[in-house]
DNA sequence: CTAGCAACTCAAGTTCACTTGAGAACAAGG
DNA sequence: CCTTGTTCTCAAGTGAACTTGAGTTGCTAG
């Protein structure tokens, strides 16, 4: 269990110091002391990070993964929001999943197109996807 | 083939006119016509919008959509950018997708937990997810 | 000790995707 | 014609997630 100047986990994580200094202030990452009035972080920040990462590009706000990280790995006080936040998180993971696939589709199709005949492969390719309406959310 | 106005077309997809108009703005979304100064929508408007929302939850700009359709849908003037953006989204729905799977394996396993015990189990499910993190972007 | 460089704080600015509000302009029914 | 309701424009505001910049502090090497 190393410990890391803010440059060494910018290095490792390739954000920059003043996204970690960010999220220090949102209460997401904390540097586990200082020296001086520099941050060290335990190097388990790491793998924190990555989940950040991770669930941010999952469609989950900093808010969220706060409440996520601060139950999940903190372990401490599990609160109310909790239970409801996986629900409806869960939820949103398997639409979300749905749609990403249809893009992938979409662009794969595309991307199938003949050159030579391109303008009207795309046209069919578009027509392909005239879904109906989400009438959801 | 129908036509209709702003509050119908908000009315059938969910959004409030105020973001027709912007879409409208930003070259997203055209009415087809005018009564006076009202817009007045070709229901093929529909599709436009649902794939916009498709695509957006799955990570595109409105820009980016903006590229896509005026090439799919348009299929007037395919240009440079187009085929660079279709393979950087390519790859990055794949990276969304896996994502996507990790977190919602990671609720799904936090569901899993008996409430008796919920804390060690959280715990355990926490250290499940660990991962290296990401050294790319 | 002192120069230099990394890190610090705090306020303000940026981008994306919209929303809100004020005031004007129709369109249709009575 | 008048009222009511919808829609219009245009400018400004919002929230999320950061970034930028100015000015300060403080390890560390020579």
């Amino acid at each position: 269990m190393s410990i890391l100047s803010i440059s060494e986990v910018s290095q490792q994580t390739g954000l920059p110091p003043s996204t970690l200094r960010y999220y220090e202030e949102v209460g997401l990452v904390m540097p586990s002391g200082r020296k001086g009035n520099r941050r060290l972080y335990d190097d388990a920040v790491l793998q924190r990070l990555a989940l950040i990462r991770t669930g941010q590009q999952a469609g989950f706000t900093l808010a969220e993964l706060k409440i996520l990280l601060d139950n999940v790995l903190g372990a401490d006080a599990v609160d109310v929001e909790w239970q409801d936040l996986i629900l409806r998180k869960l939820k949103e993971m398997d639409t979300l999943l749905q749609n990403v696939k249809r893009m992938k589709g979409l662009l794969e199709d595309i991307m199938d197109c003949d050159d030579s005949s391109l303008a009207e492969c795309i046209v069919l390719t578009g027509q392909k996807y005239q879904v109906a309406p989400n009438t959801d959310r």
